[in-house]
DNA sequence: GCAAGGTCTTGACATTTTTCAAGCGAGCGC
DNA sequence: GCGCTCGCTTGAAAAATGTCAAGACCTTGC
């Protein structure tokens, strides 16, 4: 693998703490891979051959059942998604593709259980991670079944806002078509949700929204920190 | 903590490949309750003070907004609950109730966390039950996101049937109102949707279920490993 | 035995959400 | 520029789900 991306993916917490040569170790094997937008990078199902790190673009975790298809998360950089398949040795439960043009880092994951095996700063900086995930899957469950559409649509807005720096107007990050099954509606009824909420003070422009009453919004969707905050 | 529950507990996979001396230590602030029925043992939002096992009963874990309320899971013994909370010293994000009579170890959280903190066997033990933990949530939410009511119910007998040893007769292992909340709808929907289901071959008879038309109901609910298989 | 409280079921109705079909509008290649 | 595709929106109708109210049934305590 090329050095130059190696200083951010130490500075992941998931790989601060391990020896360098643990490190060394780890990215012998590895190698970093540009895609186009749109292409698939793992199916549900295989076998968990590689760990992957997302270094810049942003990749979609989607879901399928008969027909069906629902994506599950959004992973931007720079961090790391299937960990748990890859610990566990077990097939993906969920797919990947690209969203955009992203740059990705593959990590044999035999080579991750090896290292997982014998550095013990590694094992512990991974029990953080999962646990980390494992809150963050809990509170999307939360969110989904404690809550309408149109809660959900509301909470994710405050959400974005914050993330966006807070102001009062910000920008969508992805495609309205992905933002409904990421809230687990249909692209029609995420129109319709974007409307109703007009009268809480939520004004729409393309991929650009403007909250012009933050209170009112507020009142309404009832934000809490064991559901939206995802940092705990 | 008394003796005659070290056993089971040493047997758990969590606990299994750690050293005597850490596993005295960390059960030496421990001690072992008895609980009635529909008792709270903790609340979310809480600070995780105690790591809890199930020893014997059973345990709901459920959450609230907003004047709502839904199960997100039910512990059988003998398993650990909250695990994620108490490693990372967070809030819990779910409450906990004993549905039944239950028996429970309580083990101060930061002896959990002192301990995973020197011993390495104990800290890989926690990445896979952590591990196993997050899958099994991706697994309810693709459930909750893919399949309609009615879906999820056909599969949930399926599950319980091969839980009960797979015999075309089996009993629900507890209330239809707590099954109505696991499966993300209210009882009287859950009510009717085993009335509908009468079409594919699924007898209802107070708490017993008897499938009559096995091949009909499969093909109806499609399971798929990758959303039921709760062991991989 | 009987009353009380609870769960479960049922029916009627309201609400939410999806589906299907059509039209709009921005972006793109020719 | 033109026509095309594709995402987004809108409307109407259908389906799924939730709500409310009432009654059946069961268990429990007295």
């Amino acid at each position: 693998m090329p050095q130059d991306h190696y200083a951010d993916i130490r500075g992941l917490h998931l790989f601060a703490d391990m020896s360098d040569e643990h490190f060394a170790q780890l990215f012998r094997g590895a190698y970093v891979q540009n895609f186009p937008p749109h292409i698939d990078l793992i199916h549900e199902g295989e076998p968990s051959d590689f760990l992957h790190i997302v270094l810049s673009g942003a990749v979609d975790l989607y879901s399928t059942w008969n027909t069906r298809e629902t994506s599950m998360a959004t992973i931007r950089p720079i961090s790391t998604f299937i960990l748990a398949a890859t610990i566990k040795d077990a097939p993906y439960l969920m797919s990947a593709r690209t969203i955009e043009k992203s740059r990705i880092a593959l990590v044999p994951s035999q080579d991750v259980r090896a290292i997982f095996g014998v550095d013990d700063a590694f094992a512990r900086a991974i029990v953080s991670e999962l646990a980390q995930c494992y809150r963050s899957v809990i509170k999307a469950q939360k969110n989904l079944k404690l809550r309408s559409s149109l809660e959900r649509l509301a909470n994710y807005l405050l959400r974005q806002q914050l993330r966006a720096g807070g102001g009062a107007e910000f920008e969508l990050d992805f495609e309205k078509r992905r933002l409904a099954t990421v809230l687990g509606m249909t692209p029609e009824n995420l129109s319709r949700a974007f409307k109703s909420l007009n009268a809480y003070g939520v004004v729409v422009e393309g991929n650009r929204i403007r909250i012009t009453d933050q209170d009112d919004l507020t009142r309404f969707a009832k934000p809490d920190p064991l559901i939206d905050d995802f940092s705990t």
